[in-house]
This record gives C-alpha cells, sequence and structure tokens, in this order.
RNA sequence: GCGCUCGUAGCUCAAUUGGAUAGAGCAACGGACUUCUAAUCCGUAGGUUGCAGGUUCGAGUCCUGCCGGGCGCACCA
C-alpha cells in the first residue's frame, strides 16, 4: 500500500473498489483486490486494460465478454471514476480497455512534481528490517569481475529495497579465520622474506600469483626489517599471526577503496574471527549440542541437517579439533538474528548453491523460520579471451579484476553492463570488446536523455527562447492545447510520455519484489526512448506560452525519474555531455 | 549418475510473474541537422521462444519427459 498518491494505484484502487460488489454479487468479491491494470502492447487498446472478466468468467459461469460489458458499465456510471476516464471499451476475448482523459494525465504530471524526490517511493505493507549480505570476498586477492557482478547487483539491490520503504543494512563478512587464512599468512611471511633478500619459500598449497607480493612489499615498507630476525629456519608463530593480521587489513583495505571506487559501500563490515573471540562461536556449537541437534561421531561433531532434507549431515567440528566454515557461517547467521533483522538476504555465487540446503536446515536446528534466509543465487561470469570462453582463475592467470573493469569501461558503464542483464543467467565478458565498444553502453542512451533535458531547463530559465518564437506554427497539425486550466488535448507523444512515468512506482515496487534491479534499467531505457520521440516532435521552449510551460513539466518530471533510475543503480545522471 | 540452474532475432538481453500481433539495443541497409544537444529520430530486414507432450478461454511464462550449456555433489571456503 503505496504512502504515497501514485497516479496509477489511484485508479487501480478506484477500479477495484467499483468492481468489488459486482464480483460479490457474482460469487467471486474476492478477486477484486487482485484487479490490476496493464499497459496494452497497442496503444488502440487503450491507455490501460484489465483481464478481470476473463479470469472471472472461469468462477462465474459467464461468458466474459458478458461480465465485461456489465464492469464496463460500472466504471462508467462510477462517480470517482468520472474525472479520469474518457471511456472504456470491451475487446477481444473479454478484456477491459480504459481511456483516460487528457485532464487526469496533466494532473498526474503535476502530482509527480509536487512530490519530487519521493515520487516512485512507497511503503510496503509490510516494511522489513533487512540485513543484505554481499560480495564477502576472501581477503586474500583481490577482488575480480565476478565480485564487481554481485558488488553491483547487490548495492543496487540496496538502493532499491530501501526506496522501496525497507530499512536496509547492507554486510560485508570478512573471511578472516581458518586455513585459508593460515596459508595466505604464511604467503606473505616467504614473499617478505624474499623481498628482504632472506630467500622465504613459498608453501605448496600457498599463493602464486603477483597480489600477494604486492601486499608483502606494503607491510615490507612500514616495518622494515623488524621481522627479519623472525624467518629463519621458519617465520616464527608471533609474526605468522602479525602477517595474517596486517595482510588482511591491507587487502581489506584495498577492496573497500575499490569498491567505494565503484560506489558501493557498506553499513558494515562484520569479522569471522570475532565470532571466536567472542565466544559466540562456542555458543553457538553448544546450544546445538544441548539441542541434541549435533552429535559426536568418529571423533568429529556433526550437525544432524538430513533431519530436515540436507543429502548428508555435515562436520561442525573436524576430529583435528579446528571448526569448519559451517560452523562459523551458523554462529554468523545466529548473530545476524539476534541483532533484530526480520530477513536476511545473502547473494552468493552460484558455485555455492549446494551451500544452501545445509543452511536451512542449520536454521531449524536453530528454531528459526528457515524462510527468514533469503538467499540469492547469481550466476558466474566467464570470461572470453581470444575468442575463447574461460573459467576465471586466479592460478591460471585468467582473470579481469574490478580495477581494470573500471579503468577499462568506467563506473557508470561498468554499472550498467553488470546490472542490466539477470543475475540468473551466466554472463560472458570479452574485455577487449567491452572496451572498443563502451561508448555503444546503453548507458549512454539514457544519460544523453538526461543531458538533453538539462540543457532545455537550462534554456528555460535564462529565459532566451521560451514564448519568444513562433508561437503555434511548429506544432504538429491537431494540436490544441491551451494555457493550463482549459480543455486541451494531448499529442500522441506526450501522452506515451505522461504514462510511461506513471510506470515508475509500479517499476520499483516490482523491482523490489522480483530481486531485479535490472528492470530499472529496461525502464530507464523504455523511458529515455519516449523522451527522445516527444523531443523530435513536441518543441518546448518554442511552443506556445502555455503549451511551453506543460511541456516543461514533462521534462522536469522526466528529468526526475530517469535520475532516480539510475540512481538506483548506481548510476550517475550528467547534467551535460 | 544425482541435485540446482539457464536455453527467446546473427550478438547482448527484455517481456509488468498466465494476457491481445513476443519487444529493445548492437550489428546490416535506406532516410532526417539553418532547429530546445544527431551520443538523437524515422523506415526496412531479422522468430515454429531448444524439442515433444500436458494444464485452459489464453503458455516464452505453470507441469512432465527429452536435448544442450553452466554450477555443485569434502572433516575446502
Amino acid at each position: 500500500m503505496p504512502e504515497i498518491a501514485d497516479f496509477l494505484f489511484q485508479i487501480t484502487s478506484l477500479i477495484r473498489e467499483t468492481a468489488a460488489q459486482r464480483l460479490a454479487e457474482w460469487g467471486c468479491g474476492e478477486l477484486a483486490d487482485g484487479i490490476e491494470l496493464e499497459r496494452p502492447a497497442i496503444s488502440k487498446h487503450g491507455d490501460y486494460s484489465t483481464n478481470i472478466a476473463l479470469v472471472a468468467a472461469g468462477r462465474a459461469k459467464r461468458p466474459p465478454r458478458e461480465l465485461a460489458s456489465q464492469l464496463a458499465d460500472d466504471f462508467s456510471a462510477a462517480r470517482t471514476l468520472q474525472p479520469l476516464l474518457s471511456h472504456t471499451e470491451i475487446a477481444g476475448p473479454g478484456f477491459i480497455n480504459f481511456f483516460l482523459r487528457p485532464a487526469a494525465l496533466a494532473g498526474a504530471v503535476q502530482t509527480g512534481i509536487t512530490l519530487g524526490a519521493r515520487f516512485g517511493s512507497s511503503l510496503p505493507a509490510a516494511p522489513e528490517k533487512i540485513l543484505l549480505e554481499f560480495v564477502s570476498a576472501n581477503p586474500t586477492g583481490t577482488l575480480h569481475v565476478g565480485h564487481a557482478r554481485y558488488a553491483a547487483y547487490g548495492d543496487a539491490l540496496r538502493r532499491i529495497l530501501e526506496f522501496a520503504g525497507h530499512d536496509v543494512t547492507s554486510e560485508f563478512y570478512i573471511n578472516d579465520y581458518g586455513t585459508q587464512m593460515e596459508i595466505f599468512g604464511r604467503t606473505l611471511a616467504a614473499r617478505y622474506a624474499q623481498e628482504l633478500g632472506l630467500g622465504g619459500k613459498i608453501p605448496d598449497e600457498g599463493y602464486q600469483g603477483e597480489y600477494p607480493r604486492h601486499v608483502a612489499k606494503l607491510i615490507a615498507e612500514e616495518a622494515g626489517d623488524r621481522f627479519a630476525g623472525e624467518m629463519t629456519p621458519e617465520p616464527t608463530p608471533a609474526a605468522l599471526s602479525f602477517f595474517r593480521q596486517r595482510g588482511c587489513e591491507l587487502v581489506l583495505g584495498e577492496m573497500r577503496a575499490e569498491l567505494e571506487r565503484f560506489r558501493v559501500g557498506f553499513d558494515s563490515w562484520f569479522s569471522e574471527s570475532r565470532l571466536y573471540s567472542s565466544g559466540e562461536a562456542e555458543a553457538a556449537i553448544e546450544e546445538l549440542k544441548r539441542a541434541g541437534e549435533a552429535v559426536e561421531r568418529e571423533g568429529a561433531l556433526w550437525l544432524l541437517t538430513t533431519r530436515y532434507g540436507d543429502d548428508k549431515d555435515r562436520v561442525l567440528i573436524r576430529g583435528s579439533g579446528e571448526p569448519t566454515y559451517f560452523a562459523s557461517d551458523i554462529a554468523y547467521h545466529r548473530d545476524k538474528l539476534e541483532r533484530g533483522y526480520d530477513r536476511l538476504i545473502n547473494i552468493w555465487g552460484a558455485d555455492h548453491h549446494g551451500y544452501v540446503p545445509r543452511m536451512k536446515a542449520a536454521f531449524e536446528a536453530l528454531a528459526h523460520d528457515p524462510e527468514r534466509l533469503e538467499i540469492i543465487i547469481g550466476q558466474l561470469v566467464n570470461l572470453i579471451q581470444m575468442g575463447e570462453r574461460r573459467q576465471m582463475s586466479k592460478r591460471a592467470g585468467t582473470m579481469v579484476t574490478l580495477a581494470e573493469l573500471v579503468d577499462g569501461i568506467g563506473v557508470d558503464a561498468a554499472r550498467f553492463f553488470l546490472v542490466d542483464r539477470s543475475h540468473d543467467t551466466t554472463l560472458d565478458l570479452d574485455m577487449e570488446k567491452a572496451k572498443l565498444k563502451s561508448e555503444e553502453n546503453p548507458v549512454y542512451y539514457v544519460q544523453y536523455a538526461h543531458a538533453r533535458i538539462c540543457s532545455i531547463l537550462r534554456k528555460s530559465e535564462t529565459g532566451g527562447e521560451a514564448g519568444v518564437e513562433t508561437g503555434g506554427e511548429e506544432e504538429p497539425a491537431g494540436a490544441t492545447q491551451t494555457a493550463a486550466g482549459g480543455p486541451f488535448s494531448l499529442q500522441p507523444q506526450e501522452r506515451e510520455l505522461i504514462l510511461k512515468q506513471a510506470d515508475f512506482p509500479a517499476v520499483v515496487r516490482a523491482a523490489a519484489i522480483t530481486r531485479s534491479p535490472q528492470r530499472l534499467t529496461t525502464y530507464a531505457r523504455e523511458l529515455a526512448a519516449v523522451f527522445h520521440v516527444f523531443y523530435h516532435n513536441c518543441p518546448v521552449l518554442r511552443a506556445d506560452p502555455g503549451t511551453a510551460a506543460f511541456r516543461l513539466d514533462l521534462c522536469r518530471l522526466t528529468r526526475y525519474v530517469i535520475a532516480r533510475s539510475l540512481d538506483l543503480v548506481g548510476v550517475a545522471a550528467p547534467e551535460k555531455m
């Protein structure tokens, strides 16, 4: 239920109210609340249409067109709808098509402008306190385009959910505990020793590649030879602990800077190792033991996830006494719930989807509703290099970093490109092609419309051309607009523009509900297209004063909606191009 | 082998969650700048929505079975 009066929502509400009584008469009154207005594909089919007669026909056991006819009469007779509705038609198998009065559409523009920055925002029926966790890259390397995809998607989702009325916290989970960190620390120590000419040896399982060397260099710069005495024959535990910790800090610092450059900020950075220092991990495990959900077997501690549909039980504590990543994750999610969130949304890569059932099972084991955990699986990014499809891999050196992506095509093009396709399809990225074709990125099409509008608005403010020119002479035939207040008609391009603007609040809502930021890029492109057509057919500053004023309002609202649509996916809206 | 997931124009993707004649952008071809920004607009061409059934007034969308791609199936994370 939108907090804010939104034109399409208002009409829909009035249609529902009007239809409710008749539907009840036919024994299907509960259908009224489900009535939705759609934009027909063809303009001849009206401004909006509804299929309610078709839906009701099955229940009422009467021909759909007969029901449509009755409902259409009701709509025409309804006092509340008369200021909005010009007429209705019945078409096809039983669609009811609505044709709106121009004055009503003009009123919608005024409402939108009055709402200003709030236009499109809403208050959902059940606002939620949401924790949105994404990226959460291991602090042992650099961010690549796979992370970039989740960063762009997650951050856009955060913006959209907030604008749609939810209370969202974005969080980055830091895997700074366990085996991988251990190995990373050893790798850094070896690289550090090499920096100092002490000839350290990278462990067998260690990280090859340039990045650890880069981090070790940073440490060498700030620490000098302070640890030189602790490197041979083996790095001391104290030294390893330092390298682990300092390395992690440095990597996270670079990640944070890189993400900020990408316009992705996190409200919270949550450390895995803190779960152990605070005793939370132990507490979670104890709770599971006490509840009889975790048992010792074969020297390890197992969580009995098969009770809740998982394929096999899962180890929490290894025979070696080391807790698994799964144990950490349980403690982590327990902590999230204790922080009072209604819903936990995790964005995971497709390579982790097999992990979902056990995590859900853990919720049940802790007697929490697994529905509160929503895991969004994002498909992976493949690289195309020299015409070959390759999977990204640090070891194979087939990796494109977030930094390279941003340097290559810029933040706006990169974010638009990444969010524009569904997170649910695998994405092929050819960096060479992406660079060559970056000027063809649809983001510029949308930004250009925005810049164009800004240019018109600038000129209107300086009073340059408004009203001084040839009056209505260049108007397309049939224009009969007069100053506000009088009866007028709308050019088809104006009508299209207004109807497209009126879609915006519903687009935001749909994007939020279906977790699809990509709806916004599609919408922004459509709105820009409709505006460009309007621009070519309907002069603004050169129109007569009344028309010019009205069209300037159309421009203002379009500008606002484009800027907001882009902002919701983290893309800038430049005033000049 | 089992599980999850995706197959839509030559390419990259949409399609208001079951609606009317499946739409955009690139790429191709032909037009429009003495004009509020030509990074734009107009037009042409491009499709058995992987295949086969099913559900109903109606299917790209839901169900079943095949085919093909991706990803998983650890006391790794």
